[in-house]
This record gives C-alpha cells, structure tokens and sequence, in this order.
DNA sequence: CGGCATCCGCCAAGATACTG
DNA sequence: CAGTATCTTGGCGGATGCCG
C-alpha cells in the first residue's frame, strides 16, 4: 500500500493496512495543501512578513484566508509570529528552522513551473477550447 | 504581485497585474492539484502501472477518481497510457519524459515528510484533542 | 493594522451501479 | 478488467462587515 492517508476521523485500524511506503508525501500534501501555503512560505521567506504585505502579494485570497493558512503554517511551526504590542498593531512573520527545511522543495516546484510554463499553458489553452 | 493564478474564466486584464515573479509555483500546482495524482506519478513511476494496480494501492480512492486524475496527468503528457485491445481489455501507464522531470520534486517531497512524520503527526493528535 | 464572525456557493471527490 | 453515468456531499475558500 502507497498511501497513508491523514484523517484522524477514521479509524486506522478498522482497515489493517500494510505500513505505508511513501507516507511522506501525505506529510508534505498536509503541509503545503492548502491553496495560499507555498506562496506564503516563499512570500515570507524573502521578506514579505507582514500580514498587510502579504495580502497585498496574494490580492486574489481575503485576508480571512490567508490569517487561516498563516495559522495552520504557525501551528506546524513552519513560521513563527511575532506580536507587536502597539498602535496600529504590527506583526511580523519570519520562517522557522524547520520552515526552512520547506525551502528547496518550494523553490524546485517554481523553478520546475517556469521551465513548463508555456507547454502548460497551452494544455490549458487548448482543453478550454474544447468547451465551447 | 507574487501570483499568477490559472483562472482562464478571469479576465486577465480587468486589473493591471506585475508581472508574477513566482508564476511557476501556480503551474506545478495545476499539476500536482489534484489529491492522488503525485501518488499516482510515483505509484507508475516504480512500476505500478495498471489501472487495478493503482486502485489497489489507493483503495481510499474510487476508481472514477482515480480515472478523472489519470486522464488529466495524461493531459498534460505526464503518464503515457498503452491500451490492449484484448478480452479483458488491458491497459499500462507510464511516464514520459516529462514526467520524469517531475520526480526529484516527489522524491523530495516524499523524503521531507518522512523526515517530519512523527513532529506533524504529533501536530494533527494536539489538534483533535483540542476539539473535544 | 490586524483579527474575527457570518454567510454562502462551488466543485472536487466519494458512493453506487451499469456496460462492454 | 477498464470505463462511464448519476447523484450526493463536505468543507475550503470567497465575500462582507464589525471590532479593538
């Protein structure tokens, strides 16, 4: 069995599975997952640590959102949030040691799209074509 | 602006956008998006490679789904599918050459989760308990 | 500025059953 | 064995507004 799939709602053991080989990926799948994550890390990893900053990077999410992702990240401690007590309030992210770890993946997965972006894009092209 | 988001239905032009600097992370996404396709590509790429096969090892999944996910991995000319034409009919995937490229990113992926499995694993038991 | 509460719509993915 | 047709669903993310 390849999969090892996160859901702490089921039962693991109504199943009995063979250990997963490539659970990694699930690991990694539940970190990087949601839709902002990767721009976020990569955002903030080159100095875009703001809350405000980052909402204006990423103007296609609410700041609902991306407070949501930010806070799954922080709370696999990927990034780390500091608070300044002050008026108007500043906070500031900054990645983690172990966030840092994140970083080459995050970087081969953009320097991977640029090589295919324009075959890709004309995958896209073309299906959307075919709707009409 | 750090985004480029594949919305072929959004009018591009409606707001002026920079230039995404970070445009490929949203390619790689389009690519790997889908919630079995990485399992899929490395599932094929150790020689997993039928169609019964791979729903055998992700039996969490449907066969539909599964489908739906080949059929666009084979889209954008990841995986190769070779039909049979026999009784039973037989088919047998496998990565182009282009798929190939995508390996050191699952390979990577995959060796971080491990290396991270058991600090997120104890994340996600925090998380559930902290729902009671 | 940063954060939270509410409401809502969509669509990817699951369940099931059927054909060749 | 492989593939398709329906129908359903859950939850992620989008929109908006208020508060300190």
């Amino acid at each position: 069995m390849l999969i090892f799939v996160i859901k702490t709602k089921k039962k693991m053991y109504e199943k009995k599975m063979p250990l997963p080989l490539e659970c990694g990926l699930a690991m990694t799948k539940e970190i990087l997952g949601g839709k902002w994550k990767p721009n976020l890390l990569l955002a903030i990893s080159i100095g875009i640590n703001r809350p405000s900053q980052l909402h204006r990077e990423i103007p296609q999410s609410t700041k609902r959102v991306l407070n949501l992702q930010l806070k799954e990240l922080e709370e696999f401690e990927m990034i780390e949030k500091k608070i300044y007590h002050q008026l108007p309030p500043k906070v500031e992210y900054r990645l983690t040691e172990r966030g840092e770890t994140l970083m080459p993946i995050l970087r081969q997965m953009n320097e991977w799209g640029d090589n295919n972006r324009s075959f890709i894009k004309s995958v896209i092209l073309k299906r959307s074509k075919a709707l009409d």
